[in-house]
DNA sequence: GGCTCGATCTTTTTT
DNA sequence: AGATCGAGCC
C-alpha cells in the first residue's frame, strides 16, 4: 500500500506527503497536483502512519472540494475509514464546533445562520431602530465595515477604540452593537460570526480549545493564501499544541484580499513556524506549454512576488493561445459561442469541456443570450442563485421559523406572504407591541392568540395575524413527527402556495416558479434517512452554507459560465476569458491602488491557468454598461504577453458593422502586443485617457496636500518611481493610507505646494 | 392597502 | 438597459 500510494507521485509531491511531523508549507503552483497531495497525505497518515481518521482535520475552500476529497479518499482507503476525518470549509467546520459548544458562550445550539439577504434586512432594522437615514448611512456600506471588522476579529468595543477619529465610525459602532444585539435576540449568527464566535469560544474557554487540540492531531489547510485574520487565528490556535500544520497555497493565486484575506498569512508562515519544511510544487500537469507560457508571462510581470515559482510542464506545446477582438460585447459573446460550436463539431470537444469566464456577473447576461440563440446548453454559476429566488427564500423562511421561532427577520419577511392582509402598518404595530412587552415577535403572537386584552389591533387585523400564527404553530407541532418533505408539503398545502403563485405572477410565470418549489422539495427528500428531528436543521444548515460552485453540474453536457473568482480551483479543457479591458479587468475600482491592481493581475493568472488545452483571450472594441456605450481599451495585462505567444485571430468581415451614421473609419487597427506594449499613452478612446505622459520625475513630495475624487483630501507620505509610473502613498483623512499610481489616480494638488 | 409611474441606482469579486 | 424604490393615486 505504501508504494502504491506514493508511486503515482513525483518526488516533490512524495516529499510533501511524507512530511508528517511539524509545520509544513506547500507552495503549489496551478495544476501541480495539490489536491492529489492533500488527499494522498490523508490516506498516507491513515494507512501507513496508522493515525486514527478521527484525529484528522482538513479545511478546503469550497464544499465541492471537500466532497471531491472525500470521494478520492474513498477510492484510496475505502468507504468506511474515509468517512471519519473532518473535512469541510472553515464555515461548515465552525458550525460543527459551535453546534456542539456554543452553549459555553451562553447561546443556544439551534441558532439560525443569516445569509447576505438576511444580513441586509437586519441592517435595515438596525438603522430604523437607531433612526438613521438610509441615504446618509447606506446599509450595505455600514454592514461592509462590520463584516470586515469581524473578519479581523474586531468587536464593537475594540472597533470604537481603534476608530475614534470620525463621526461616521461612531455611527458604525452604534450600528455594530445593535446589529449584534439583534442577532442574539433572533438566536442567529451571520456568516462572519461563524468564524468570529468560534475564535471567541476558543479564546474564552481553554478547555474547549484543548479538547479540539487533543482530538485533531494533524491539520491540513488548503488555499492558505486566502485565509483572513479570523481563519488564521483559528488555525493557529488549533495547531498550537501539536504544531502539525500542513498548509497548502499559492501566493500567486491570492484573489480575496477584498474580503479580508491577508496574503501575509502565507508569506509569514516561515516566521510563524521557523522549523517549517517548505515544499515547492512546480511541475504543472494541467496545461499545454503554450498556455503555461502565457500564464507565466502574465504573472511574472507582476510586482513584489515572494516565493516566485518556476512552473514547467512535460506536456506538448499544443494549440497557440488566441486573442480576439469583438466589435462589442454581443459580438464577443457570439464569437465565443460560434467557436464552441466549431470545437464541438470539428475537434470533438464536449460542451462540458468549455468554460466562459468573466470578471463581473453582469457580463453573463450577454453570454447567456448568445448561447441561447445558438441552442447551446449552458449553466451559469452564481448570478441569481436558486436559494435567493423569492419563492424559495419565502419557503425557507417558513422552515427556518418552524425550526427557530425567535428568528424575527424571517418572520417579518413572510408575515404577509402569501398576501393575507397584513400591511406595513400592522407589521410596525406588531413589532412595537412585541418590543414594549420585551418579547420576541413570535411570543407576541402567542399572547395575541391567548386572547390578551391589551393588544392594539382591531378585530380584522387580529384575525389576519392569527391566521398566520395558526399556520406556524401548527407546523411547529408537526416539526419532529414527520419527514422534512412531509413538513414542506404541509406548508405548501396550508398556504395554498401554488394558487398564490398563480395569483401573484399569472399562470406562466407561476409554472416556472412552481418548478423551483418542486426542486426544493426534491432536495428536501435527500434527508429522509435521518431521524425526524435532525432533518430540518441539517437541511437548513446545508442551504445556508452551500456555495454556487458547489452545485456545478459536471455530468450534464453544458457550457459553464462562471466568474473568475469562482473558477479558482477548477479546470476545463477549453477556457474563454472575456472582457479583458481596462475598467473591467483590471476593474475600475481596482485601478488606482497598486495592491488591488496586482490582485486583478493574479485574477487573470488564475483564469488562464484553468485551461488544459485551449485558451482564448477576448476583449470588445466597445461595450455598453449602465446603459452607456463607450469605446474600450484592451487590458494593460495583455501587454505582458510576448506577441509570439499568441495568435491574433483575423477579424472576420462582419455583415453587422456598426449601424449607419456611425463611421467605421475611427476604428482602431487590431492592437497587437507591439502596439500594446509598455505603458505609453494610447489614444484608443476619448473616454479614459492618461492625464500625463510617462512621468520621469517625482511630482509629489512628502507633506504635499492632495485631493482625490473618491478618497477626498489627504497628505502625501512618500512617492517613488516604479515601472515608468509614479507610486504615491497618501494618508487620507477619512480613508486611511493608500498607495496610488499617479497616472490613474488624478491627484489634485492643494496648497501648500 | 395595493397599484402605477418616474426617479435613481446599478456592477466588482463571495464563504 | 433593467431593476428597485419611493411618492402619489385609487
Amino acid at each position: 500500500m505504501t508504494t502504491l500510494l506514493l508511486e503515482t507521485l513525483n518526488p516533490a509531491q512524495q516529499l510533501a506527503v511524507q512530511a508528517i511531523d511539524g509545520p509544513v508549507l506547500v507552495l503549489a503552483g496551478p495544476g501541480s497536483g495539490k489536491t492529489r497531495v492533500l488527499t494522498h497525505r490523508v490516506a498516507y497518515l491513515i494507512d501507513v502512519v496508522g493515525i486514527d481518521p478521527f484525529n484528522l482535520l482538513a479545511v478546503t475552500f469550497t464544499n465541492k472540494a471537500a466532497r471531491e476529497m472525500k470521494v478520492r479518499l474513498e477510492e484510496l482507503i475505502g468507504v468506511d475509514r474515509a468517512a471519519a476525518p473532518a473535512i469541510g470549509t472553515f464555515h461548515s467546520l465552525c458550525v460543527r464546533f459551535l453546534r456542539r459548544d456554543i452553549v459555553h458562550l451562553g447561546r443556544e445550539r439551534d441558532f439560525a445562520i443569516y445569509d447576505a439577504d438576511d444580513q441586509q434586512r437586519l441592517m435595515r432594522r438596525v438603522l430604523r431602530d437607531l433612526k438613521l437615514d438610509e441615504k446618509q448611512y447606506p446599509p450595505r456600506a455600514i454592514h461592509a465595515r462590520i463584516s470586515s471588522a469581524k473578519n479581523e476579529l474586531v468587536g464593537p468595543q475594540e472597533y470604537a477604540r481603534l476608530n475614534r477619529a470620525s463621526y461616521y465610525d461612531e455611527i458604525v459602532v452604534r450600528c455594530y452593537e445593535r446589529y449584534q444585539a439583534l442577532l442574539r435576540e433572533n438566536n442567529a449568527l451571520d456568516f462572519d460570526d461563524l468564524l468570529f464566535e468560534t475564535v471567541t469560544l476558543f479564546r474564552q474557554h481553554a478547555t474547549v480549545l484543548e479538547k479540539y487540540q487533543q482530538r485533531y492531531i494533524y491539520l491540513m489547510v488548503d488555499e492558505y493564501q486566502d485565509t483572513n485574520r479570523a481563519q488564521y487565528v483559528l488555525v493557529r490556535d488549533l495547531a498550537a499544541r501539536r504544531r502539525n500544520l500542513f498548509a497548502v497555497g499559492d501566493n500567486d493565486q491570492s484573489i480575496y484580499a477584498w474580503r479580508g484575506a491577508d496574503i501575509r498569512n502565507i508569506l509569514r508562515f516561515e516566521e510563524d513556524y521557523p522549523d517549517a519544511q517548505v515544499v515547492l510544487l512546480e511541475q504543472n500537469y494541467r496545461s499545454t506549454q503554450s498556455i503555461l507560457d502565457v500564464a507565466q508571462a502574465l504573472i511574472q510581470s507582476g510586482m513584489n512576488r515572494k516565493h516566485a515559482k518556476n512552473l514547467w510542464t512535460e506536456n506538448a506545446a499544443g494549440v497557440e493561445v488566441s486573442l480576439h477582438e469583438g466589435y462589442d460585447e454581443h459580438e464577443e459573446a457570439g464569437w465565443v459561442a460560434d467557436e464552441i460550436a466549431r470545437l464541438r463539431e470539428r475537434d470533438s470537444f464536449r460542451l462540458a469541456d468549455c468554460a466562459i469566464m468573466y470578471r463581473t456577473n453582469a457580463q453573463s447576461r450577454v453570454v447567456e443570450e448568445a448561447l441561447q440563440r445558438r441552442g447551446l446548453p449552458y449553466q451559469i454559476v452564481g448570478g441569481t442563485r436558486f436559494y435567493e429566488r423569492k419563492e424559495i427564500k419565502d419557503l425557507l423562511c417558513y422552515l427556518r421559523l418552524i425550526h427557530n421561532p425567535y428568528d424575527s427577520i424571517s418572520l417579518e419577511r413572510i408575515l404577509n406572504v402569501p398576501v393575507r392582509g397584513i400591511g406595513a402598518r400592522t407589521e410596525e404595530m406588531l413589532l412595537r407591541w412585541a418590543n414594549e412587552m420585551g418579547v420576541p415577535v413570535y411570543q407576541a403572537l402567542q399572547e395575541l392568540a391567548a386572547d390578551s386584552e391589551t393588544h392594539p389591533f382591531n378585530a380584522r387585523t387580529r384575525n389576519a395575524l392569527l391566521a398566520f400564527y395558526d399556520v406556524l404553530s401548527g407546523m411547529i407541532v408537526m416539526r419532529n413527527q414527520c419527514t422534512l418533505l412531509t413538513l414542506l408539503e404541509a406548508i405548501l398545502e396550508r398556504l395554498t402556495f401554488r394558487e398564490a403563485l398563480v395569483h401573484e405572477y399569472g399562470p406562466d410565470e407561476a409554472d416556472e416558479r412552481w418548478r423551483n418549489v418542486q426542486q426544493l422539495a426534491n432536495m428536501a427528500s435527500d434527508f429522509v434517512n435521518m431521524p425526524y428531528e435532525d432533518q430540518l436543521p441539517a437541511f437548513l444548515e446545508n442551504v445556508a452554507l452551500i456555495a454556487d460552485v458547489d452545485s456545478i453540474d459536471q455530468d450534464a453536457d453544458k457550457v459553464t459560465c462562471i466568474t473568475l473568482h469562482q473558477a479558482k480551483g477548477l479546470e476545463y479543457p477549453v477556457v474563454f476569458l472575456i472582457g479583458l479591458e481596462e475598467g473591467l479587468l483590471p476593474h475600475s475600482r481596482s485601478i488606482d491602488e497598486r495592491d488591488k491592481l496586482e490582485e486583478e493581475r493574479r485574477l487573470l493568472y488564475v483564469g488562464s491557468t484553468r485551461a488544459r488545452q485551449r485558451l482564448y483571450l477576448l476583449y470588445a472594441f466597445k461595450r455598453t454598461s449602465f446603459g452607456r456605450t463607450n469605446n474600450s481599451t484592451p487590458s494593460r495585462f495583455l501587454a505582458s504577453i510576448p506577441p509570439d505567444l499568441i495568435k491574433q485571430s483575423a477579424r472576420r468581415q462582419q455583415a453587422e458593422r456598426p449601424p449607419h451614421g456611425e463611421s467605421t473609419t475611427t476604428r482602431q487597427p487590431v492592437r497587437t502586443q507591439s502596439t500594446l506594449s509598455g505603458t505609453s499613452g494610447r489614444t484608443a478612446n476619448q473616454g479614459r485617457q492618461r492625464t500625463n505622459p510617462e512621468p520621469t520625475e517625482i511630482r509629489f513630495l512628502p507633506g504635499q496636500q492632495v485631493r482625490h475624487a473618491l478618497f477626498g483630501a489627504g497628505e502625501v507620505v512618500s512617492s517613488k518611481l516604479i515601472d515608468g509610473d509614479e507610486e504615491v502613498t497618501v494618508n487620507f483623512a477619512t480613508r486611511g493610507q493608500k498607495r496610488l499610481l499617479a497616472s490613474f489616480a488624478h491627484l489634485e494638488k492643494i496648497s501648500p505646494e
